[in-house]
DNA sequence: GCGGCGGTGATACACTGTAACAAACCCGCC
DNA sequence: GGCGGGTTTGTTACAGTGTATCACCGCCGC
């Protein structure tokens, strides 16, 4: 995974984020299940954006297999949660990097390089979005915002190499 | 279709659409074959953002069955000249309602009653948008702005009936 | 005519996601 | 301990979306 240059805060890494989900749902009174732990773990330890047959494979082994719809039911309830993150334009899902709040604006930079996909909010662009919206006469419920190009680490290993 | 609150100089409505199309393929010396024409018009009829196995039957008649990849064959050559656009979150496709630079930031508004969806652009949010990106280093391809929500003409039909 | 090329038809298939129902599990309660 | 109810998971089947492959056709230039 690349590095985070837009947001601070962010407790990344596999430990963190399995930590914050156990607090999550500790808070919540919700069960953080073996499956669900897995999953999150599956999607957190992946560098880039998962698709759910994919963490299927990874979570079966000789003798044990997970189902797809077992997998997609682990994932929603993750992203109901606001634990992990879907990828519209990838059909994939990706851990959420930092705690937001949910319905807030978002972007995904997703890069065609590395795969790797970084999550950026500003003030600037949610105002903009806002303004655009409100002239348009629309009533946003639920936005998605995805950028596909090139990440700064790749770029520099270009450059570099 | 709802209005365009959001843009002019937008010559809509199936007859413009189609004179577009073919002004364009003209220029490109490329082929406005009937098949494509008749995805076109699909597509522009529809109120709202339509499926590639909807477009399909719709085309699709006794004695002459259209097959979806056909009619995918027709959507990416009409996407690849900015004729018609996808709607990731809805794996739809619907027409272009205004010439605008490939890859130029534009936001479909796609509205949870009537399915319609609306194209909008704006300076101040390009401008956010890129601002946000250079920030994180990251250097955009191509981009996906989607809104879901309640369109203007929705509300106003809400409160009035 | 002949070869090349783009477009179309047709079949098959891969990938993504959901519906429906059964079995296992947990927990409070009698 | 046994019972009922909610939640989670397993399993199967299926719907929806998109692509690969090959054959055929029509057109155009040589």
């Amino acid at each position: 995974m690349h590095r985070h240059e837009g947001h601070d805060a962010c407790e990344t890494g596999l430990g963190g984020m399995l930590a914050r989900a156990e607090a999550v749902c500790r808070e919540r009174g919700l069960q953080f299940t073996p499956l669900r732990r897995e999953v999150m773990e599956a999607v957190a330890e992946a560098g880039k954006a998962q698709g759910a047959y994919d963490i299927a494979e990874k979570l079966s082994a000789p003798g044990r297999r997970v189902a797809p719809v077992s997998v997609y039911r682990a994932l929603d309830f993750l992203m109901e949660n606001g634990l992990v993150h879907r990828i519209a334009s990838r059909n994939a899902f990706i851990p959420c990097a930092h705690g937001h709040a949910p319905g807030e604006g978002v972007v995904f930079l997703i890069c065609r390089k590395c795969g790797g996909v970084d999550e950026a909010s500003s003030e600037e662009l949610e105002d903009g979005l806002d303004r655009t919206l409100k002239r348009a006469g629309f009533t946003p419920a639920h936005s998605i915002l995805e950028v596909e190009g090139d990440c700064g680490a790749c770029r520099e290993r270009q450059q570099a190499g």
